[in-house]
DNA sequence: AAGCGGCTTCCCATCATGTGGGAACGGGTG
DNA sequence: CACCCGTTCCCACATGATGGGAAGCCGCTT
């Protein structure tokens, strides 16, 4: 809107990625998209006030939009508090994503990589300003967790290979602080930035949390953007400083198999010129139809 | 709207469970909400024309849609094409209801009857006039798939024990006929359901495609209201008449560790009085944490 | 090459649509 | 019993969604 002078068609998007807020034409829509949004760190079901509350609307507002929500199954109330849960038509639509990404593939890679190395093995994407997990390599995995990307490694590789629809850095919301490690001024953590593009992976540690060592590769498409981001997460005794190579050799196999498993041969990268390290082909995985 | 005399408030629902079309003010959010469903049948990338002819609407419109659902995350767009996907929120949120349903837990037992019956097992939940799997014993499941209600034996137990908010047989599309024994007439359909509650279990014999024989029967909550259907599906070689009801003593038991496991304890039905059958207690499950 | 159909994307006047205050109703709690 | 918080519905208003139209862009055929 701040430019209606020059010519009739903006020929390709110049600046603005993600223009944060109310871009086009949608109140209704975008506020039911929110709504189904808030059970994310709220509870499992949510009463309509409690919607209102959270999105700061009115109840009338909330409510009618709760019960829009609910005739076409994407929340459903429980007949007894008339609170609302997210219903069929998400979890329908979950699945049908989940395997049109072919997310089910990755599974028992990453429990292959959790049983070698030890560690949880864990896979995300960027969903807006969260990273958000995927599937894991752990019986009891944080599947559907959403992970802040300032804070954690898996944040830190989707931040340095971003998709080009990805909001920038500066779009992002404040950087809180988990621990005094965490990096929460956005020049520092453009460095950082740098130095996981530099590196090729990002490592976390202890700043999400104490005791938590975590390390992450991304795994790129053919434009070099990072589609998802790879991650082993552990104590620091276990990813000592002398391990991490061995940690990170597992990991880049891993993101390599990946990339082969969820891209579509026309994303995919070209499995050449990929030997940046002096990793052995051989050693890339023994078994992969195991199990 | 056409019975304003009456009290204020509608005292209770008494008929109409469910209005089938525009029942209270939302035109932007179901069209929106519609469109996220067009991807289920048709591929999983659709351009923007594709999505108005889809839904019947203005080029305009459509696009308008997608651009809010684009920037919100529901949609995503290829580069190249500027075409759409369902995007990064909805896997988020798929993996969100997953779990918050419980559904993880459903996988290994029905692994476990998959393997026991040397049949298909498949779980599904009821989404607007289809059934959809949402979990699958076997390695590559048809999960996120929608069956229709009136030809499966998902969808009959389904009809059979409804829930309070699911529309009534009367409301359903028409009945399509996949073979010459798709029951395709309301009122036969009607008794064949009232058989289903009688007997505790479907069959679909045939009715879907030839060649496959399915039973299901019911993951029920507290108030007898279906939550899931299980099914057994297998070749009518595998699931002959007389073994049939082995097949069903197998079924309703992991039904019956699905109710456990899916269900609140609030919701669970009482663990007594469900010796309808004389299957014997002992023979519920063997070595549920085996693997 | 030029022509052409289909696609995406944007603008804008119109008015249908969603908005939100308010009120009636229900039901727990002190 | 009175109070408070919840849900649910109604309705006049104006805001925000609507869709026709046009501009610009391929990719394909003639």
């Amino acid at each position: 809107m701040p430019d209606p002078t020059s010519g009739v068609h903006r020929p390709a998007a110049v600046d603005v990625p993600s223009p944060a807020r109310a871009p086009a034409g949608a109140q209704a829509v975008r506020r039911a998209l929110d709504l189904l949004h808030c059970f994310h760190d709220n509870g499992p079901d949510l009463s309509a006030s409690d919607l209102a509350r959270r999105l700061e609307l009115p109840v009338s507002t909330a409510h009618r939009l709760a019960r829009t929500l609910l005739t076409a199954g994407f929340l459903e109330q429980d007949f007894r508090t008339s609170r609302y849960r997210l219903g069929p038509s998400v979890t329908e639509l979950g699945r049908l994503s989940y395997h049109q990404r072919g997310l089910h593939l990755a599974a028992p890679e990453l429990a292959d990589l959790a049983e070698r190395t030890g560690a949880t093995a864990d896979l995300a994407l960027r969903s807006g300003p969260y990273a958000v997990i995927v599937a894991g390599g752990s019986v009891t995995p944080k599947v559907g967790l959403r992970r802040p990307l300032h804070s954690t490694a898996l944040g830190k590789v989707l931040l340095a290979w971003p998709r080009p629809g990805d909001a920038a850095l500066d779009a992002l919301p404040p950087l809180h602080a988990f621990t005094e490690r965490t990096i929460v001024e956005r020049d520092a953590l453009r460095a950082e930035l740098a130095r996981v593009r530099e590196d090729g992976h990002a490592l976390n540690d202890g700043e999400s949390a104490h005791g938590v060592r975590t390390l992450a590769v991304p795994v790129l498409d053919r434009a070099g953007h990072a589609r998802f981001a790879l991650a082993v997460r552990a104590t620091p005794e276990l990813i000592t400083t002398a391990a991490l190579p061995w940690f990170l050799e597992r990991a880049r196999a891993c993101a390599r198999a990946l990339e082969v498993l969820l891209l579509a041969p026309g994303e995919r990268r070209e499995e050449e010129a990929d030997a940046r390290e002096g990793v052995s082909p051989a050693s890339c995985r023994t078994g992969p139809g195991s199990r």
